[in-house]
DNA sequence: TATTGTTATACTCTATAACTATA
DNA sequence: TATAGTTATAGAGTATAACAATA
């Protein structure tokens, strides 16, 4: 237990943190340049504009891996920028429904062309077709992985409280 | 210009979104849980127990992509914990050099067993040793890439100001 | 003049806890 | 009693701008 990481491991471990920052801190840039939109605001949306049903506060909240109230603050902030509506469910009368707006999806399509560039440019510029595929099937199995195993449970090697 | 991801790229860089976001998740809370150490923290400590020489603020902060006055904030948070020590240059009387102190050495051996930990079994689990050396290439390409190509450029595409 | 670093400040994000209302 | 959602509130993180000191 605890044997260190091996050199590729190491290797791999910081260049995709790296990535990965770099990444994400460049796509943040673009949708707020292109769309004043936070990247969970983008990703409620795009949520939202992909979902067959409609979803409620809690569907929502569970995708982002988000505190509820988190979410509520956010919804109240697309939703005074027009860019959802929120209503109350008419099955469960505790539960609202979240819609997305025409301005909703008008300010998607707005941000999604300068998304995608930037995520070429930066991700798959270096990559062949064959790395894709590669790439695809092992960040599809780290994934996977990761959803099965609750990341909570790795995460606390102290006792809780001892005293009292 | 702008044609859309291939669906192999697409399903790629939702995969690696999510996974880097959990694993970012983890690492955060086991930093917090075992050591109460933000990443950027941690990242600070790392970096100034790798270092071969004394460190200025602005050397750190250009590892971290930080602002400087940010970094400041950090660092006296650091320093009120006596994990690092910033005393006055030398060479350059305008620039701070920052040194970790044992007790930060200690912090981060503290932290790191559990670190490892973490990545390991969220990471590495379900890669074989070529899966690794295979991630290990394609990553660091990616990163070299990112690094080569100034992230700024790809954001605005809007034009600065055309009035005034 | 340009650079290093800090300070003052303000804003955003996120979470916890208390609360209301429904189930 | 448990669940859905909101509100109030507080704390952490980050950035901008103004500033002081030095090059």
């Amino acid at each position: 237990m605890t044997s260190p990481l091996n050199p590729a491991q190491l290797r791999a471990y910081f260049a995709l943190t790296e990535a990965a920052n770099l990444l994400q801190f460049a796509v943040q840039q673009q949708l707020r340049a292109d769309g004043d939109l936070s990247y969970v605001q983008f990703d409620i949306l795009a949520t939202l504009a992909d979902a067959t049903r409609p979803l409620t506060m809690t569907d929502l909240a569970d995708g982002v891996v988000y505190s509820r109230s988190g979410l509520t603050h956010q919804a109240a902030l697309l939703e005074k920028a027009a860019l959802i509506v929120r209503r109350p469910s008419p099955a469960d009368h505790r539960a609202t429904v979240v819609d997305i707006t025409d301005a909703g999806r008008a300010r998607l399509a707005e941000v999604l062309p300068g998304h995608v560039d930037v995520v070429r440019e930066m991700l798959y510029e270096p990559l062949s077709d064959q790395d894709v595929d590669t790439f695809d099937d092992i960040t599809g199995r780290i994934r996977d992985h990761m959803r099965a195993k609750p990341p909570r449970s790795a995460v606390s090697r102290r006792p809780e409280t001892d005293e009292g």
